[in-house]
DNA sequence: CAGAATCCTCTACGATACTG
DNA sequence: CAGTATCGTAGAGGATTCTG
């Protein structure tokens, strides 16, 4: 984490920060879901949409195609007719699996405190 | 994590699974930034503004009150004139400390491999 | 100091149509 | 099947101004 100092010492999360820039990245509403259906096994793009729900074609595309850039991802091409493209987690993206996979523990194990804390706020 | 199933018995990540809502919500650029920043010690708003950097009053504002909402961030208002605002994790918050800060410790020891996966892609 | 309110911009994203 | 290309829109979010 790149930071600069301010008056108060405070340890100051900068803008140019890379590793808020990865961040962004990864705390993205579909990076999670669809790094998790990867991590089950290996799978191509129409079973990725169908079971991802309600993500578009456009966003599944591109989402993957960040990933692969990353080095996530691998996108391996099927030398079949019509062609298939078959996604899954690299080394460095199983790496990531792991923290990912805890917040999504931590959801499940926290929703209901969180739908009880909603239910009070505001009264 | 609520789930219906599909066809190739994949287990399919529901649009209206309230995981995923509360997943869409931490899963949220500033969140992480402002949740680690509170996790130091309780802090008033101008701090929060000044640590984290590149943020919006509007934007800290609304982040912070989704976060109170949800019962993660408490706001403690000091009888000072002016007004003082002070806020601090709650209990619940400090346990989705736990997990994201693992996401950052992970962003922070992948960079590099990261960097290089971007700079080979694409050749 | 900590915000609420307003306005305005920009881009994320969906919908649709087309291709190797 | 797995995309690319184009267009159109809603909403996220910045800048600014005002207040208890």
């Amino acid at each position: 984490m790149v930071t600069t100092p301010n008056e108060s010492s405070d340890i100051v999360y900068s803008v140019d920060c890379p590793t808020r820039d990865v961040m962004d990245q990864i705390s993205n509403k579909w990076v999670t879901l669809i790094m998790i259906a990867l991590a089950d096994e290996p799978k191509r793009f129409r079973r990725l949409m169908r079971q991802v729900q309600g993500i578009s074609q456009k966003m599944l595309t591109q989402t993957l195609r960040g990933l692969e850039r990353d080095g996530l991802v691998n996108r391996a091409v099927l030398p079949t007719s019509p062609i298939q493209v078959e996604y899954s987690l690299t080394t460095l993206g199983r790496s990531l699996y792991v923290p990912l996979v805890e917040l999504r523990t931590w959801s499940e194990k926290n929703i209901e405190a969180i739908t009880a804390a909603r239910a009070d706020f505001g009264r």
